[in-house]
DNA sequence: AGACATTTAAAAGTCTGACAAATGAAAATT
DNA sequence: AATTTTCATTTGTCAGACTTTTAAATGTCT
């Protein structure tokens, strides 16, 4: 682990770096402690505040933590599933919402990927996650559910959906896709049809899932994605229209 | 943005929630200047240096940037879609790596993402791209080719056949889960009979691009999965056999 | 007046040295 | 032997100073 004082960067975030790429390439492994700051301080040749500010950064990307006390000191963290999902979803939520990046997009991508769970989930779904998706049906069936309870209901029921395929990967890649566009979908106002129709093809996809038929199941994701989008549609036309 | 310092958690990173909230919110806006380190600290009664740690947790995250001089200051980051492409493919790389996460459900998320994407990439799929995809292919047939470039190249192809869709955001949750497998990939050795029928494989789902007959390229795809899969089930019978 | 050089102020980056708080281990006491 | 006390180690925090970078304001010359 060697830096280069020369450099342009800062000094904290090349250290920050050596320990960085000593994590990921295995140098050091999962609960090993790295030298304490003052160690690290003499090693890199900077102050500590500077060496903190390293350990700052890599704590912030959980690839470390740190404690306190005689034993204490900054150790390698096991990147918790936990962790990477909520990156994932507050990565692919800023990427929506700073970039210029359509509804329309994000829906088809969503939407797309959440067809390719479709056989897996079908195959594999268990009566717990198809009660949790009936249990959402009926909660956004009942009427004065505000429009962002609903659309929660709508995240839970999706998210069931795609559990159900039993493939921690796929659940952890689609956690963007999905909940990233809960802030986009919460614009939305859904009026009593639009929860009726919505309601009536969860209610399809339930029944394929229970079944184990993907390509119903496929077949009722890709009407809710013509529904949704055309909804959307409707909204930001009506929104444009009188502001 | 307010901290309480009875918490049991850091200043740091109390000072650090409360400006990543402000962010994600959006009541900071993309290129606002945050107040200097001096006000912060002022504002929120605690020393520079541990205003300092709570910045470079943010920049860690490429939540802002500094910037030194007389009109410097931190400002806030419009994320750049390489910044989280990358921060996308650390994660999943540590994930897979850390965790009891078998090749095999590697393995079958990759490959049902990747279909998903099937349709929109042979429907919209560009000259470009199906020259990548050639150009991959022959590469892969050159003999002498060492196995790291061999699974570089077969990465290069994928990319290209996501990058197809058109959709950033399917190209995004890809990165992941194509990119992350490549170390995995990197301890197969591939003979020269198992590259023979990867590049035919390969080749009958650039056919199905040029085409644009997604059917093909999703059949493609599967039979790409389970050959992939009987390939790292071997490999890894032989390695458990003979230590 | 306009172009160029100089000064200056603001801000991040870094360092030194110190003290506080937590924590586990060793030593002392009961 | 069990419990309490002490102690050394390590992170967390602070105060203050100095350095470097940067751009704007000021001054100077043509």
């Amino acid at each position: 682990m060697k830096i280069d004082p020369d450099s342009a960067a800062d000094l904290s975030a090349q250290i920050a770096e050596a320990i960085r790429s000593a994590i990921v390439s295995g140098e050091l492994n999962v609960d090993e402690r790295l030298p304490s700051e003052t160690e690290l301080s003499d090693h890199f040749s900077v102050s500590r505040p500077t060496v903190r500010e390293a350990l700052k950064r890599l704590a912030a990307q959980s690839l470390i933590r740190t404690q306190r006390g005689a034993t204490g000191g900054a150790f390698v963290n096991r990147i918790r599933y936990q962790d990477a999902y909520a990156d994932q979803v507050t990565n692919a939520t800023l990427l929506l919402s700073m970039n210029q990046i359509s509804f329309d997009t994000a829906c088809e991508a969503r939407f797309a990927l959440e067809r390719a769970c479709a056989r897996l989930a079908a195959a594999r779904r268990s009566a717990d996650h198809l009660a949790t998706m009936r249990a959402e049906i009926h909660r956004q069936s009942q009427p004065g559910l505000t429009d962002e309870a609903f659309c929660a209901s709508d995240v839970t029921f999706h998210r069931a959906l795609v559990d159900s395929a039993g493939n921690p990967v796929l659940s952890y890649q689609l956690a963007g896709a999905v909940e990233a566009m809960q802030p986009l979908m919460n614009m939305i106002t859904f009026s009593a049809r639009d929860r009726a129709r919505i309601v009536a093809l969860h209610t399809r996809i339930a029944d394929g899932m229970e079944a184990q038929d993907d390509v119903a199941v496929s077949r009722g994701l890709s009407e809710l994605e013509d529904e949704t989008r055309a909804l959307a549609t409707s909204v930001f036309a009506a929104r444009a229209a009188k502001p």
